[in-house]
RNA sequence: GCGAGUGUGGCGGAAUUGGUAGACGCGCUAGAUUUAGGAUCUAGUGUAUAACGCGUGGGGGUUCGAGUCCCUUCACUCGCACCA
C-alpha cells in the first residue's frame, strides 16, 4: 500500500476520535471574548438530510473560524424532539414515540460526529426530556401569572371519522389525508400566549436587528405583525345596539353600502332563520386558508338585519360572509364596493347598490361603466363636509371628526394574532393545569413539576392522543382543595420548546433554574444564528417574544436573542427542493462513504453562497474531491521541504516564488474577508483553489532552492490553517505529517501582510467612449499623468482617435482610462 | 389572494464602491503520460455573418461608462399561523 494515498475514511475517523477524547470543542467561561454560534437545532427525523448538512457545515465553518481567531466559541447542538412525525411513526410501526425519538437521536448523533462538526457535546439538550420540558411548564405558569397566557375558544380542523384534530398540512383539499372524509371546523377551549402584547416591542426591536439580520426577514416580520392605524367606527344596529367595526380606510366611510360579519359572529346566534343557520354552518367548515383566498368564490347571505352608518345616517343591509374572520378586528367589516376589490365582487354577485366616494380628477368614475373597484388615490365626493379633500388627507380628518363627535376613535390594529399553543396531541410537553369542578382551572404547583409525559403508550392504530384514554395520567387531585379533578391532556405546540433553547445552552444542566442568569450573562445573546428562511415569521418571532419576557424576568441580559442572522437557502436537485415525496434526495451518508466528509462539506459550501438555493450535482462533488486530492498530493510531495521555524533573512525570491508568496497573502486576505465580513464561502474556496493552481504552476527547481523551502514552509503553515474550517480532517492529518505536535484546531488564524498582497504591475484598459479598445501592463504606482500619457500614446488608441476631438478623459487608477471623443 | 425572493455561457456560480462580464468548479475539445481504460498533468473553451459586431429574462431611461441605479414588463420559486 502506498502511504502517500489519501485514505479519507481512516483519517476522518482518527481525528474525530481525537477531538472527542480531547474535548477540543468544549466551551468554558474564561477571559476571552465569547462568540456564540448557533444553528437551528434539528428535528430527529431519523437520519441527516442534505439540508442539515448544509446548515451545520455553514455553522461549523464559522465556529472553527472564530475559534482560531481568539474567541471563546460556544457551538452547541440539541434535538427538537417533540412533534407529529413521532406519532405518525408510532401509529404506523407500533413503536412508542419515545423509543423512536431516542433511537433517531442516537443515530443522528453518530452522523453529526462523522461529519466532523465541532460541537460541545457536553451541552447537548433534547426537548423531550423531562429535565428540559419541566421549564416549559414552569415558564407557562409564569406567563399565566403575568397575564400573558389565557384560555379562549378557538377553531381547529376536525376529522369526524378519525375523531381527531388535524394539522393544516394533514388537510388536503378540505379532506382528511388519512380517511379522505370532509374536514370540519370545531370549536375548542385552547391556551394562548399573548404575543400581541409585545407587538410594538417586536416592531421596535427590528431597529436593533437591522445591522445583523437580512432585510427581507425584517420586512417579512413587519408585514406579519401588520401594524395599521385605523378607525374604530361606532355603527349601530337598527335596534340601537352598538356595532363597532375596524377599518383602515376611514376615507371611504361615506361609501359604505353593506356590512359583512364572520360566520362565527355571536350576533348570528340570535337570528332565528333556519336557512341562514344552515348556511352559516356550511361556511364554518371551510378552512381559513380557503376563506381568505381571493380566487375562491365569495359566499354570503343577507341576515335581514340593518345597520346605521353614524356618518351619514344611511341604513344598510348586514350580510354574513366567508371571507370575514372573527380573529381580525371585531369580526365584522364595512363594505365599500366602489373602492375595495373584494367588496366589489361581493356587491356584483348580490346586486347591492354602490356609491362612488373617491373620484379620479382626470377621468371621473361612473358606476354604470365600472368593472372593477377604484383603489387608486383621488378626491373625496359624496362625503359631506369632506368632499373635495384628497383621500390621504381625509383619513386623518375623518378620524379626528369621529373622535370629536364620539362616533369612533383611532385604533392601532395588528394582523398578528395571539399564539395558540394547545395541541390535542400526545407527543409534546403537557400543559401544567388541572381542572377542578369547584376551583376551576388550577395550575400545578411548582414543586410538583414536571408533569411527566408517560412514555409507555399504545396508540392502538388510532390517531387520538393516548393521554385522553389514560386514567393514570388524567386523573388528578385538585392542588387547591384536594378533590378528584381532571388533568389537562392537551400538550404544547413544539414552537414553545424551540423558543428558549438557545438560552438553555448557556446552562444546559441547571436543575433548579430555567436559565442560569450568570451563565446567560456571559454567553447570550447568540452572536450568529443560522437557519432556514421558512422560519422568518413564526419561530423567529416566537423566540424573540419569549426572550423579551425572559429579559423582563431578568433571566437573560438582552431584549433580543439573536444579534446576527443568516438564512440559508434550500438544497435542490433537478430543479426542485430535495424531498422524500419528490424522491430526489441524496443520502449524506453514502456521499461520505464515497468521498469523505471533508469533500461533502467542501462541495456544499462551494456550490452556492449560503443564502441562495443550492443545486446538488455529483459531478460537482467529484470536482471538490479532486481539489482535496490536489492538496493532499502537493503537501505530501513537498513535506520534506517544510520547516516550522522558517525565516526570510538574507533571502531573495525570484519572480515565480515572489508570485507564490504574493498569491498566498492575497488568499489569506480574501478568505479572511469572505468568511468574516461577507459570509461568502463559495468565493473563499475559489480563492484557495486558485492558490493551489498557482502552487502547481511553479517549478520544482524553484521549490527545492533555499528560498523555495522557506516559501513552501510559509505556504503550508498558512494554507492548512485557512483550509482547516472547511476541510478539518485532511488538514489536521497533513499538519501532523509535517511534524507539528499541536492540533491545528488549537492554532491561530494566519495574518497577512498588506504590502505583500500588492502586485508590481497591473493591467489597465484603455477605453474610447466606454468601449475597451486596448490594454497595457503598467507599474502599480504609475502617476496619473504618466498613465494618461501612456493611454494617449497607445498605438491602437492613436489610430482610432485620429481626426477626432477629445472631449474628456476619465482615469480610474489601476483600472482604466476612458477617452471620450466627438466626431 | 397577501407577503418575500430569484432571473448572468451547455451547467453551478463570480464580478466587494457604477469601472476589463463570465473568477472558481463542472462539462466539452486537443495534447502529454499509459498496453488499454481510469487517474494525473498541460493548453483551449460566451457568441459570431469575424466587426470599431452582439451579449447578464424582455422593453425603455440616467451616465464618459450599467449585470449593478431608475421606470416598465415577463417568467419562476418560497412562506402564510396545528409540519418542523
Amino acid at each position: 500500500m502506498n502511504e502517500m494515498e489519501y485514505k479519507f475514511t481512516d483519517i476522518e475517523a482518527k481525528w474525530q476520535k481525537i477531538w472527542d477524547e480531547k474535548k477540543s470543542f468544549k466551551a468554558e467561561k474564561d477571559n476571552r471574548p465569547k462568540y456564540y454560534l448557533l444553528e437551528m437545532f434539528p428535528y430527529p427525523s431519523g437520519k441527516l438530510h442534505m439540508g442539515h448538512v448544509r446548515n451545520y457545515s455553514i455553522g461549523d465553518l464559522a465556529a472553527r473560524f472564530y475559534r482560531m481567531n481568539g474567541y471563546n466559541v460556544l457551538h452547541p447542538i440539541g434535538w427538537d424532539s417533540f412533534g407529529l412525525p413521532a406519532e405518525n411513526a408510532a401509529i404506523k410501526n407500533n413503536i412508542p414515540p419515545f423509543e423512536w425519538t431516542r433511537d433517531n437521536i442516537a443515530h443522528m448523533k453518530i452522523q453529526c460526529k462523522q461529519m466532523g462538526w465541532s460541537y460541545d457535546w457536553d451541552r447537548e439538550i433534547a426537548t423531550y426530556t423531562k429535565e428540559y420540558y419541566k421549564w416549559n411548564q414552569w415558564f407557562f405558569i409564569k406567563m399565566l401569572e403575568k397575564g400573558l397566557a389565557y384560555k379562549k375558544e378557538s377553531f381547529v380542523n376536525w376529522c369526524p371519522d378519525c375523531n381527531t384534530v388535524l394539522a393544516n398540512e394533514q388537510v388536503e383539499d378540505g379532506k382528511c389525508w388519512r380517511c379522505k372524509s370532509d374536514v370540519d371546523q370545531k370549536k375548542l377551549e385552547q391556551w394562548f400566549f399573548k404575543i400581541t402584547d409585545k407587538a410594538e416591542d417586536l416592531l421596535q426591536g427590528h431597529e436593533t436587528l437591522k445591522d445583523g439580520w437580512p432585510e427581507r426577514v425584517i420586512t417579512m416580520q413587519k408585514n406579519w405583525i401588520g401594524r395599521s392605524t385605523g378607525l374604530m367606527a361606532n355603527f349601530k344596529l337598527e335596534s340601537g345596539e352598538d356595532f363597532p367595526i375596524f377599518t383602515t380606510r376611514p376615507d371611504t366611510i361615506f361609501g359604505v353600502t353593506f356590512m359583512v360579519i364572520a360566520p362565527e359572529h355571536p350576533l348570528l346566534e340570535k337570528i332565528n332563520n333556519p336557512e341562514l343557520k344552515a348556511f352559516v354552518e356550511k361556511l364554518k367548515k371551510e378552512s381559513v386558508i380557503d376563506r381568505t383566498n381571493e380566487e375562491k368564490e365569495k359566499e354570503g347571505m343577507d341576515t335581514g338585519l340593518k345597520v346605521i352608518n353614524p356618518f351619514n345616517g344611511d341604513k344598510i343591509p348586514l350580510f354574513v360572509g366567508n371571507f370575514v374572520l372573527m380573529e381580525y378586528g371585531t369580526g365584522a367589516i364595512m363594505a365599500v364596493p366602489t373602492h375595495d376589490k373584494r367588496d366589489f365582487k361581493f356587491a356584483k354577485k348580490f346586486k347591492i347598490p354602490m356609491k362612488v366616494v373617491i373620484d379620479n380628477a382626470e377621468s371621473p368614475i361612473k358606476i354604470e361603466t365600472m368593472n372593477e373597484a377604484y383603489v387608486e388615490e383621488g378626491i373625496l365626493v359624496n362625503s359631506g363636509d369632506f368632499s373635495g379633500m384628497k383621500n390621504k388627507e381625509a383619513m386623518a380628518e375623518i378620524i379626528k371628526f369621529a373622535e370629536k363627535k364620539n362616533i369612533g376613535k383611532e385604533v392601532v390594529n395588528f394582523r398578528l394574532r395571539d399564539w395558540g399553543i394547545s395541541r390535542q396531541r400526545y407527543w409534546g410537553c403537557p400543559i401544567p393545569v388541572i381542572y377542578c369542578e369547584d376551583c376551576g382551572t388550577v395550575t400545578v404547583p411548582e414543586k410538583d413539576l414536571p408533569v411527566e409525559l408517560p412514555v409507555k403508550v399504545d396508540f392502538q392504530g388510532s390517531t387520538i392522543s393516548p393521554l385522553t384514554k389514560m386514567e393514570s395520567f388524567y386523573k388528578a387531585k385538585c392542588p387547591k382543595c384536594g378533590k378528584d379533578a381532571r388533568r389537562e391532556t392537551d400538550t404544547m405546540d413544539t414552537f414553545v420548546d424551540s423558543s428558549w433553547y438557545y438560552a438553555r445552552y448557556s446552562s444546559p444542566n441547571a436543575d433548579n433554574v430555567m436559565v442560569d442568569k450568570e451563565a446567560a450573562k456571559y454567553w447570550t445573546p447568540v452572536d450568529q444564528y443560522i437557519g432556514g428562511i421558512e422560519h422568518a415569521c413564526m419561530h423567529l418571532l416566537y423566540a424573540r417574544f419569549f426572550n423579551m419576557v425572559m429579559f423582563d424576568m431578568g433571566l437573560v441580559p438582552t431584549k433580543e436573542p439573536f444579534t446576527k442572522l443568516l438564512t440559508q437557502g434550500m438544497v435542490c436537485k433537478d430543479g426542485a427542493k430535495m424531498s422524500k415525496s419528490i424522491g430526489n434526495t441524496v443520502d449524506p451518508n453514502e456521499m461520505c462513504l464515497k468521498f469523505g466528509a471533508d469533500t461533502v462539506r467542501l462541495f456544499i459550501l462551494f456550490a452556492a453562497p449560503p443564502e441562495k438555493d443550492l443545486d446538488w450535482s455529483e459531478k460537482g462533488v467529484e470536482g471538490c474531491f479532486r481539489f482535496v486530492n490536489r492538496i493532499w498530493r502537493f503537501v505530501t510531495a513537498h513535506k520534506d521541504l517544510y520547516s516550522a521555524d522558517y525565516n526570510y533573512n538574507n533571502l531573495t525570491l525570484n519572480s515565480s516564488l515572489k508570485k507564490v508568496r504574493c498569491e498566498l497573502h492575497k488568499t489569506i486576505k480574501f478568505v479572511t474577508h469572505d468568511v468574516r465580513d461577507r459570509m461568502q464561502y463559495n468565493t473563499a474556496i475559489a480563492r484557495m483553489m486558485e492558490l493551489i493552481n498557482t502552487l502547481y504552476a511553479c517549478s520544482e527547481d524553484d521549490y527545492r532552492s533555499e528560498a523555495g523551502k522557506t516559501v513552501i514552509s510559509e505556504v503550508f503553515n498558512s494554507l492548512l490553517k485557512i483550509l482547516n474550517p472547511f476541510v478539518p480532517h485532511i488538514t489536521e492529518e497533513l499538519w501532523q505529517h509535517l511534524g507539528n505536535k499541536e492540533l491545528l484546531v488549537n492554532s491561530n488564524w494566519p495574518e497577512y501582510s498588506e504590502e505583500l498582497t500588492h502586485d508590481d504591475e497591473v493591467e489597465v484598459v484603455f477605453q474610447l467612449n466606454g468601449k475597451i479598445r486596448s490594454k497595457a501592463m503598467v507599474s502599480a504606482d504609475i502617476s496619473k499623468e504618466d498613465l494618461e500619457k501612456k493611454a494617449l500614446s497607445d498605438e491602437k488608441i492613436l489610430e482610432m482617435t485620429e481626426g477626432k476631438e477629445i472631449v474628456k478623459i476619465i482615469l480610474v487608477p489601476k483600472k482604466l482610462v476612458n477617452i471620450v471623443v466627438k466626431g
